[in-house]
DNA sequence: TGTACATCAGTGAACGCGCGTTCACTGATGTAC
DNA sequence: TGTACATCAGTGAACGCGCGTTCACTGATGTAC
């Protein structure tokens, strides 16, 4: 063969890296075939050796970006003690430089509302990668509250974060988005430790 | 002249209200011009007679968009006693006929990132409407707190209830996309009701 | 009252372009003998 | 060792289609006389 025996593996891996980023800046549908290819540095026609369809690569893509942020706040968390793990989750989402560059953060902030309107491949792959993100989220909520409490909190956290960070990416006024991403990190604390009600 | 002297601006109120059903339903850049025209009963060429570019469009619909959400939250919010308020905004924003009907609601939950990338009119037009939503949700926060950290706080309180709707619309497990919903109701009302600390 | 003309919202063909997808081909390598 | 062939990741032209935008035209009405 032309190539090593992982060459194949390993062009397959940088297009899903590269796509996981495009898509992010420029959105799912604002995106083509070509500019994915050549960011991976390849041609466009090399796409279907590699994925049956491009909403197949969306997913993975959308996969791929979930795991690297839960990877990367994952560190971030594990390098605070332990009672300061919950606020140091949420001041690394909810932080300038995240807001300030889509296209290395979060696939939920970026594109959540794309994939709600996109094929089930996608929204499954989202779901699976959401719940990576919940699983590093939800050890650092205070005790009590029942699992399926914990983890709806979780979730509702997670969201809130995302949105969010969309609110100060959208908003044009820096200082008014500044303020948002600062009261944000008072709301997600608030939700988080308050007070387990009813079951 | 052919029409009525109001038929003009009627024309393009109706192009605007029914682009910002389409546009939320559909996505900024996942609708055309054509599929924007046929839905307000018109072909694509009279489009130029009542925009300068496409962009104008979609800014004036978002601005519709959230204006007519916050009317209709406010209409719902005026029907309880005044201690309710809160909760039956927050609870009107997560109920599941808000999920499950994108095109009629928030167009934040809707298409902020897509605004975040897209160009500063609809950026700005965006602003103008979130502003007009936090104004109804500010003055129902419990009483305390500078101006700025009440603003604050409604900014990523809203900034939360649209994130939430978000997951909840992207996670295809219907169960847990109730329970975010849930859930994402008890984690806005923490962070409002939530004592103002600092400043 | 009847006719000629001006107005202008709306129509639909056409422009160049990028889209997702297909496919005949290239060319560097490994294998067979 | 040298030659012929098979393999296959990647190339780039081509497909039909929808995009945003432009523009010559239509046709119903109001106005002028």
């Amino acid at each position: 063969m032309r190539y090593p025996n992982d060459h194949k593996d390993q062009a397959r891996r940088d297009i899903v890296a590269a796509a996981s980023e495009r898509l992010r800046k420029d959105g799912i549908s604002g995106t083509g075939l070509r500019t994915l290819m050549t960011d991976a540095g390849l041609t466009h026609g090399a796409f279907y050796a590699h994925f049956q369809r491009r909403s197949d690569l969306v997913a993975q893509a959308v996969g791929f970006a979930l795991e690297q942020t839960t990877e990367a706040l994952a560190a971030r968390v594990a390098k605070a003690a332990p009672p300061d793990r919950l606020r140091a989750l949420i001041d690394s989402y909810l932080r300038p430089v995240h807001r300030d560059r889509m296209e290395i953060g979060c696939a939920a902030a970026a594109l959540a509302p794309e994939v709600a309107r996109g094929d089930p491949s996608a929204r499954e792959a989202f779901a699976a990668g959401v719940k990576g993100f919940v699983s590093l989220l939800e050890p650092l909520l205070p005790r009590g509250g029942s699992p399926a409490k914990r983890a709806g909190r979780a979730y509702a956290i997670f969201g809130g974060l995302a949105g969010a960070l969309q609110l100060a990416r959208a908003i044009p006024d820096s200082d008014l988005s500044d303020r948002i991403l600062v009261s944000g990190r008072e709301a997600a604390m608030a939700a988080a430790t308050a007070d387990w009600i009813g079951d």
